[in-house]
DNA sequence: TGACAATATTCGTCAAACCGGATATACAAA
DNA sequence: TTTGTATATCCGGTTTGACGAATATTGTCA
């Protein structure tokens, strides 16, 4: 059960419970998207990414300067199990729409040139980000 | 998500897990029991039982000397799904059977009068322990 | 090349969790 | 009351985890 136990670690902690409620509704995130959407710090975001990905819950693809993180193609089936009764029960909490719904807006003022700032502040610089954008599948 | 990333604190233990599998397949149990079985000590199985109750996971009912606690009935539907999720995720592992075969030892030479010291000798169980239904594997 | 952006990692700190052993409490029986 | 058993709780010590800030790394672009 020891691995049981070290699976419910990671979901024992409200940050990553997010992050995996928000990457059950896109294909793939990059750090800075969660950073805005939970306002939290940079090195928090990448730790418990990679967390994550060090226990096999996540992967993550490097394209240019951007990490890319999406859950994994869970091949345990007791993983598996989890995240789904993970994602059904998220999906019953109010605040779950609500994340998403930040996830769209930050979505929609990245596009238009909003950069990855420090945490809180909001500067729109003009910023042109190349061909590369985060425009995945899925529209709710 | 707060209360949600509490309740997989919970589940984070190893100890916490086994302790719910076997309240899972037994009406109820005592401290002595869990000890027993789970081979830890008497410091270690009332805290850990007490934890889950300060989260209303589990109740406690005295009776004498005895405490006996069992799965609290939840109102909860969020707890509820997570209860039954947990026992079909647990009953997969093999670990998961030895405990139980490991409780059924436990409770027959209890009735024989062993005691509960450091893996000694008993008390009597003045709880009719044929007739409470484990709903899973095991059997009286 | 140098400046800058996105991310990873390191560092020091702080709080929480876990533990065994000791002690306290509660109860039962002699 | 005294003794012994079952459980709860306290005490300290160790480990683990989370955190922000700072720094390192990597890639892009001018």
């Amino acid at each position: 059960m020891k691995e049981a136990a070290r699976f419910f670690k990671i979901l024992a902690d409200e940050s990553r419970l997010k992050m995996l409620w928000l990457l059950c509704n896109r294909r793939e995130l990059c750090v800075c998207d969660i950073m805005a959407v939970l306002e939290i710090t940079q090195s928090k975001a990448s730790r418990h990414l990679a967390t994550m990905r060090n226990l096999g819950i996540v992967t993550d693809r490097r394209e240019g300067q951007w990490s890319y993180y999406s859950l994994c193609p869970v091949e345990d089936k007791l993983a598996k199990d989890h995240l789904k009764h993970l994602k059904t029960t998220l999906s019953r909490l109010p605040e779950s729409d609500r994340l998403l719904e930040k996830l769209q807006v930050w979505l929609k003022e990245k596009e238009k040139g909003a950069s990855c700032t420090p945490l809180g502040k909001h500067c729109s610089a003009p910023l042109e980000t190349g061909g590369i954008r985060p425009s995945l599948a899925g529209g709710t």
